[in-house]
DNA sequence: CAGTGGTCTAGACCACTTA
DNA sequence: AAGTGGTCTAGACCACTGA
């Protein structure tokens, strides 16, 4: 049989183009290429098609395939070069830090997340959170705090402060996240600054963590805002180092 | 005198546009942008000129100007609705989490690190640093420790290891960074994925951080990748949580 | 309704990599 | 020299916001 000698064969991914959709076009182009990557249809090191080709073949403009690599780009997936290409990251890297196995563990494990909740109160804000909340002073502030659990093991004590205006209702809190109650309420985050750090836990915070007094922690303090630039949220968490960490993939 | 009643005065930002430049226009228009806001010339809650406006009085096209706008989006220094306009975020935004050693970080802030190297040795490398490096079993790994001062302050032990072929000179390290070194040998970093934990220091550590023994430390694993792919780093440091913290924005 | 950002097109020229 | 991504242009139409 006629086999040319080792001649690199471009896989064509599978991108159905759907101009009906509500979906940017750009957006249908990268998530196929997550998925491909995800599957393992596109393994790291892999070459991906060039943009000039992949606009040809699925009959959409140069910039709108750019803006679909750029995301994924973005995201940690592909590194691309002037004049080489566009290859797929290596990801096994995440596979070799996850030995330190952590909440997706638990979670993988198949016990769902389930959240206490021990403090759910409107009251007049301190200068402190209204100051952090951008509030006039005195105005209503809701202070939420809950227990996290993860395969009933306890994982976190989460204090958040939010405007009382927008305050979720109590019940949602429980099955949903803070986050899916604030958006059932047509309100969603565009971005949040945060910090995060370590400290040891007080008697109290390691009574409710199921730790002893001294434990480290890991703590998360975040301020997060609408695309209108309210500031709507302010969050104080702390979890048990032993069982949680945070991940993330940085470019440039 | 003839004050208009509260009359929005949209502040032109002093943009000057160099085409002769090798720095891309739109990132001159980011950049110039960045400053604004920065210096506090645009504040948070401040209206930024929309982006026809900009190109037009920049004698720009569009796409250009929006890219500029996108890079601010993703930065987390401004928000933007449809139909409502550009405002500028606000700001308890602080340092971002970049991409750079924390040399880089530290001069940045104007305080004077300084680096001790315990350790700079080439060996045929374990198991495990091979797989993470991504190279063939029992080659050549470069193993660097160093303690890192801030203020003359003991701040962090930081523990790298690198394929012995792209080794940078152990003499470069004490006064440029580790990526500074790198980057001089013509190998950039392209992205990486990094996990930050947190536990309590050893007696070994604690010594040479001059913090007592059970002190809590900020962790952080990373893997890092140059823009063909390759895996270029990988580090683990461990900081005192008493004098650093990450700082970061996110988007969406 | 006018203003604004979100999306998309169809090109162009350049810089860099690889062979 | 050919292939690739990086940058830029000059338009177009749409969806959403706010007065």
């Amino acid at each position: 049989m006629c086999e040319s000698d080792q001649e690199v064969v471009l896989t064509e991914i599978d991108i159905v183009v759907d101009r009906t959709s509500d979906v940017p076009l750009h957006q249908q182009i990268s998530n196929a290429l997550r998925t491909a990557i995800a599957s393992g249809q596109l393994r790291p090191g892999a070459r991906v098609e060039n943009e000039i080709d992949l606009a040809a073949r699925l009959g959409l403009s140069r910039p709108t395939v750019r803006r679909a690599m750029e995301d994924l780009v973005h995201s940690g997936l592909v590194t691309r070069r002037r004049g080489s290409g566009t290859v797929v990251a290596p990801s096994q890297v995440r596979r070799q830090l996850k030995l330190t196995s952590l909440f997706d563990d638990l979670e993988a494990e198949g016990r769902r997340p389930t959240t206490t909740v021990l403090e759910f109160s409107i009251a007049v804000g301190t200068a402190e959170s209204t100051g952090i909340l951008d509030l006039a002073p005195k105005s209503g502030v809701l202070t939420i705090r809950r227990l996290r659990f993860a395969g009933g093991e306890p994982l976190a004590i989460m204090t958040n402060e939010l405007p009382a205006d927008i305050a979720p209702d109590y019940s949602a809190l429980g099955t949903c996240g803070l986050y899916a109650s604030l958006r059932e309420k047509g309100i969603t985050i565009a971005g949040a600054t945060q910090r995060i750090g370590a400290r040891v836990a007080t008697h109290a915070e390691a009574e409710l963590l199921g730790e002893k007094a001294g434990a480290p922690l890991l703590t998360l303090d975040r301020v997060a805002y609408s695309d209108a630039g309210r500031i709507i949220e302010h969050g104080h968490h702390v979890y048990r180092a032993s069982l949680y960490s945070f991940d993330m993939s940085i470019r440039q």
